[in-house]
DNA sequence: CATGAATGAGCCTTCATTCAT
DNA sequence: TATGAATGAAGGCTCATTCAT
């Protein structure tokens, strides 16, 4: 009895999970509004199903952006230990949200995405946790002399949420290499060693007004 | 300076630019395909005026379009005289661009602005003007040795048009500062002097398959 | 200053024929709910214009109408006294209402028609005297054997708005000669020396309800 | 025997069915632009309902045409065998046709339609079926010596098509009994026996120009 | 429980009619 | 007075969400 629950469980598991990965996919590639149907059909299952999971919009973005963060909170915890510098760990997740499309989930986000967040204790948890070691990294960062002075973190937050921004068409695009060759660029902007100055002052989390 | 078919009757005149104004900011805040009741109601104008002067949708986009290209190479070919080197005209260029939101019109367009722009001899030639110049400018500026030998035109439209997607959200955001704090770190970046070394090769404008 | 005034009436008398000759064309091509714009446009003036002489679609309909329905009268007078039978004068006086496009506009009009006419003195003076004249005339062409008997006026009221009824395209169309070749089969139908039965009575005018 | 591209729900294919009747009946009342709305409120169903079945006004004018069409075509091969003359098995079906208000959809159609059947091979089969059937009636009918001899198969379908025009209102009419005693009258017209002189030459269905 | 059918609200676009120039 | 600009109501189509099978 308990075996079979379990196996059962199990399965739907493997199905909420698979929906989530598609949804990830189709909200980075067509935005946080994309059609319901796109993503049931891609996921190989009827609306009703997607609905059943995930009873709104709202639940299914707070799936995927948890699953977002939590991959880049794991991350971020082994690139602390693994990379040499401050600067190296702070490159190599910057680097990896863009891969992972960690978008507009994270940083800005639009006015549904961020009523259903506003309630949500497992996601506002875990994006602390991500902000807090983003912070620290960028202290270090800083503190190593490779990071420029006159930046903050949400001048980092800002510049990868610009990126994650949905294109504006699906073509195939040279997208992904044209997204590597960008966030490097952006990297080496970041870099101290910058001969513009900047105008006002460096940008905090807390200036996103994430929560607004 | 307007050429239009007919000479409209100078409050209409006043009207039709208007509506230019408003829908270039429009745009800019919800993306192409912004609600044109919206664009009606922001403009002050009830949607049939609307529809009146711009029979459909490609139609306002393309005027919007044009007018902001128009602005951009008028300051381009001022900037070439007025700048003392190929670098500084082209920075001060693409800071134009992104305060006129010169946006997703330029570069990477949906699918319906494509088609709107399709057989508009006047964009394209505008904009085949505007290309024209910036390439022209990198290579200047690639020659003064201010610009990173590893990034072509189309490394400098992509960035920008990162820039310029549409936002998640149109809350007040810090945006404008934050824009142009972003701008100036990407100008940074494609300066020499970048440690980084850049995946694949230098994308050019034909790259980006903007007609595709 | 009499003389000044009775030129500027006759400006207008022309000004406002040649709207009603345009309409007559238009409402048969497109129907009676053919756009405004359209028939000021063919007509060479503004809608304004349009409006003033005539302050809602009915009242250009009734205009029309009238017109039509006056040209009928004093043929279908004439063909009395020219036409050699009763069935020659009705035959000359229904082609003629083809060629005039005398269309729904006298048998079977949609609603706003309809309302539009209800109280009009002139219209409904004028299309009495027709259908008299018509009654009258299927009466001799019967007496005189010509006619089938098993037929009403109504019935050759009928046949004529079928063929009168808006074109489903504008295209060019072989459609005059075709119109003119049905009429006279038409024409045949109704001579005596049919073999079909036809179903029910004949039907009278009253029959057709006009002004239901 | 309704072959669709999956099997539909039993409830959902009666539904689907019960549309298509309910189009027939509304576009033979008010012309191939009736209101979708209008047409949904009749079957009752949303208008959501009927988009998904027939994505576009196209697709159900399509599905209309091809059942009636149909329902002719087996109607056509039935009295081939079953009525004594060439002459009584084509009245037959010129009634069914009328019956069935086969309408606009199969001889003279407006702009829209047209386009909706350009590429629609099963429409454009059975219909070329059809009229190869009615080609060939009429030529054994006026083998008989019982059609004129100056009418063509054009002529045939066009005055089916001029019964068959929507009627400008949708008052309930005396419409049904009208519509008998014409078809009649139109066919006693057709036969031969008629004492005028046509203007022109036959018209072949070639001249119509269905696909223009 | 999975499915996909049904619903209706929302944005697009047209056009009859009114009104300012 | 003639013009054509402005308006808003009406009908088209899409899609988020609910519900019957």
């Amino acid at each position: 009895m308990k075996v079979e629950t379990v196996r059962l469980r199990a399965d739907a598991q493997r199905n909420r999970d698979h929906i989530v990965t598609v949804a990830r996919v189709v909200f980075a590639e067509i935005g946080p509004g994309a059609p319901m149907d796109e993503i049931a059909r891609r996921a190989g299952v009827g609306v009703g199903t997607l609905y059943r999971r995930f009873p709104d919009r709202g639940s299914l973005l707070r799936a995927v952006a948890l699953e977002s963060l939590s991959a880049i909170l794991a991350d971020a915890q082994a690139a602390i230990g693994e990379e040499p510098t401050g600067w190296d760990a702070l490159a190599r997740i910057v680097r990896r949200a863009v891969d992972l499309r960690l978008s507009t989930l994270v940083t800005m986000m639009d006015e549904h995405t961020r009523q259903a967040f506003k309630e949500a204790p497992d996601f506002r948890q875990t994006r602390a946790a991500v902000i807090d070691l983003v912070e620290h990294l960028v202290e270090r960062a800083r503190a190593e002399g490779s990071m420029r002075s006159d930046v903050g973190t949400g001048d980092v937050f800002a510049l990868v949420s610009f990126l994650l921004r949905p294109p504006p068409s699906r073509s195939a695009e040279i997208s992904d290499l044209l997204m590597r060759r960008c966030v490097t660029l952006i990297l080496d902007g970041l870099h101290s060693g910058g001969r513009s100055v900047l105008p006002g002052e460096p940008i905090s989390v807390a200036d996103l007004h994430l929560d607004s």
